[in-house]
This record gives C-alpha cells, sequence and structure tokens, in this order.
DNA sequence: AGTTATCTAACGACCGGTCGTTAGTTGAAT
DNA sequence: ATTCAACTAACGACCGGTCGTTAGATAACT
C-alpha cells in the first residue's frame, strides 16, 4: 500500500498551507512522517515532484466536480448556478490545498507549470462558454465574458481564504450568497 | 538622499514578485543593485524589515487612495462606485506590490503581521460600512454586509493578477465592468 | 534470494547575518 | 583656515547553520 505516501503527502499540504512551499524543508516533512529525510525520497524524486502530486491532483478533483454537479443540468442560468456552487464548495471544503494551488507555482518548473496552466485554462473556458451560452439567449446582459469569468472565478475561489468551517454560516450558506450576487451581476 | 536605499526597495519589489519572498536572496537583491550584500544592511537591519517597508507602504497609499476618492461624493451608491474604482484601479497600477501584499504575509514575524493584518481590517470595515449604509436606505438589497464585503474585495483585489497594461482592455475599462457588476449583486 | 522500505552518513551549495575596516563628507571648535 | 571627530555608505571575508539530494547499508517481509 502506498500508505506512508499518502502520509506525506497530507502532511505535506498541511505544511505547505501553514508555512508555504519554499519555507517548508524536506526535513520538516520527514519529522513530522516520523521517517528520515532521505527515506522522503524513495516516494519521491524529488521536492517539486512531491508539490505538483498536490496541485495536479487538486486540479484534477475540481475539473471532475463541475463536470459531475453540471451533467444534465438545464439551462443557462440552473448550469451556472450549479457551476458556481460547485466551485465555491469544492473551495470550502479543499481549503488548505487550493490555497497552495493559489500560491505556490512559482515552485514549479517550465514543463509542469504549463501542465498546471492549460488545466487552469480549459477549467476557466468552461465558466466563459457558461457565460457566452447565457448572453446569446438573452438571460444575461450583453458584456465582456472573459472578464466575467475572470470576477467570478477569482471572487469564488476567495472563499478559500475567509471561510471558517467552525463559523457562523454553513457551506449552502455561503454558497447561495455567491450565487445570488453573481447571477444579478449577470443579468444585470 | 535615500536613493540607494530606495533602489534597494524598488529592485525587491521586483524581485519578491518575481521569484517570491522566500526563494529571493539578499545576494540576489545586492547583486541588482551593484553592491555587496553585507551594504543592504546598511539600510536595513534585516530582510523582514524590507518587507515590511513594502507592504506598509502599500497599505497606507491603499488606503490614503480609497479616502481621497470617496471624500465629498454624495450617495451610498456612488460612495461605494467611487470605492470599488479606487480599489481595482489602484491594483492595476501597483500590481507587484499588491500581489507581494496579497502572498507574502507569512514572512512577517508576530508584531509586523499584527500590524499588517489591523490595517487590513480597518480597510475591509469601510467597505462594510458603505454596504451597510446603502442597505438602510434601502439602495442594496438586504443582505450579509461582512460576506459582501469579501465577494467584494477578493474579486477586486484579484485584477492584479489577470490585468495587462498593455491588452485590450484600458484601467477605466475594467474599472467600469468591475463597479456595474457589483452593483448589480448589491442591488439584487 | 529478492524486493521493499527504511536507515545512517555525508555532500556541496547557499543562506541570512556579523565583523572590522575604509574612504569620503559634514560641521563645529579652534 | 585648519583641525578633528562624527557620520555616511560601502567593502570583503567569514560565520554557523540549513538546504535538497545522493550513496550505501540494513532489516523485514515475500
Amino acid at each position: 500500500m502506498g500508505n506512508m505516501k499518502n502520509a506525506i503527502k497530507t502532511i505535506s499540504i498541511n505544511l505547505f498551507y501553514k508555512k508555504g512551499y519554499f519555507a517548508t524543508s524536506i526535513s520538516d516533512i520527514a519529522r513530522e512522517a516520523g521517517i528520515q529525510k532521505s527515506s522522503i525520497y524513495y516516494h519521491y524524486s524529488n521536492k517539486e515532484e512531491l508539490l505538483f502530486d498536490i496541485l495536479k491532483t487538486t486540479m484534477v478533483d475540481l475539473d471532475e466536480n463541475l463536470e459531475s454537479q453540471i451533467k444534465g443540468v438545464q439551462g443557462a442560468e440552473e448550469k451556472m448556478r450549479a457551476a458556481i456552487q460547485s466551485h465555491v464548495i469544492f473551495h470550502m471544503e479543499r481549503q488548505k490545498e487550493v490555497i497552495i494551488s493559489d500560491s505556490e507555482l512559482r515552485g514549479l518548473t517550465v514543463d509542469n507549470y504549463k501542465n498546471i496552466m492549460k488545466m487552469r485554462d480549459d477549467y476557466e473556458r468552461k465558466f466563459q462558454s457558461l457565460i457566452k451560452e447565457g448572453i446569446e439567449k438573452g438571460i444575461f446582459a450583453d458584456m465582456d465574458f472573459k472578464v466575467a469569468s475572470y470576477e467570478i472565478i477569482t471572487m469564488c475561489t476567495a472563499v478559500s481564504i475567509w471561510f471558517n468551517q467552525s463559523g457562523r454560516l454553513s457551506k449552502e450558506d455561503v454558497a447561495k450568497i455567491y450565487t445570488d450576487f453573481i447571477i444579478h451581476g449577470l443579468k444585470g
């Protein structure tokens, strides 16, 4: 079983989140895992591969989440509502990983960086398609659909920063507030 | 004159933006400035002080910018429009510094961290007051004003990430798009 | 016997920071 | 006008420590 490998990944997520990728040493990770730092290299060939594994998994899960949530939904507005809810809830449930994804891209070398950026672009384009569809059908106001997608995605991504699991609002409360706000913004 | 000190600061802004605070060494900064790294310590007593100087200046300027833009403006909606425009344009004009401000807070020790966070909270509360005022006067829909402030600030802050000075849209174009989107979201 | 997962030990590179020193400038006292 | 102490701004050598990574040994399980 990849039991230790999985532990290393989970520990790294926590440390990268708390201290940042560059400020976290292989020794830190090994200490938490209860092994020697050289043993990390049995599971991952270098530090960057560990970061890349985290980022890749997060993006794949995010995308699968979106696809599964909008599949079968009818109507431009309803599809957009489903997409927003999917994105927002994912960012509240996977706070640490998405924060790492947003702040540690500098830790990647060119090939890995391009790999992640391509996934991001594909994901972004799905939102842009939904906006375009809504505009064409006259449900949303005429607007710059690219800027609209940046507005929506960046604001929904940021829930990961301020949302508190044990706070006043439930994930569903927050999703509702965000969805309503954005739909009003889109309808103009 | 503090000419070299200023050069060190500007160089650091560029390097912290490009490579990140932890990945930038004092040697890197010194090399760009054309001096020895020990000479950096004549101007700044340690690396963190340099980071703090950048963050503090940015927050002070951001706040002064907001105050000067909403001063004298009448009406809740118009004041909110002025605030959004002020925030968005500042984040397009000072891209590097605000990105550092958003991603390198971990480089600060407790006291400096608290100092910056207090300024952020104060700034945030100004937006919350504007929202509350609009709700009370019946101009904005009834809503959770705290979440609304997070929605607005995080989305407007993110223009620093995607905005391209030599791109298709002018700063004023972007400000207009953001302001309209948000006002519609607030009016509900 | 071979594989898997871990260990110990060490590597060279680089880090932030300190030290004593030095050359040029300034300003007040002589 | 000259002297002299203080200040400014930088130098280059060096420190202890940590970094990511590698090599080779070892122990347990199949």
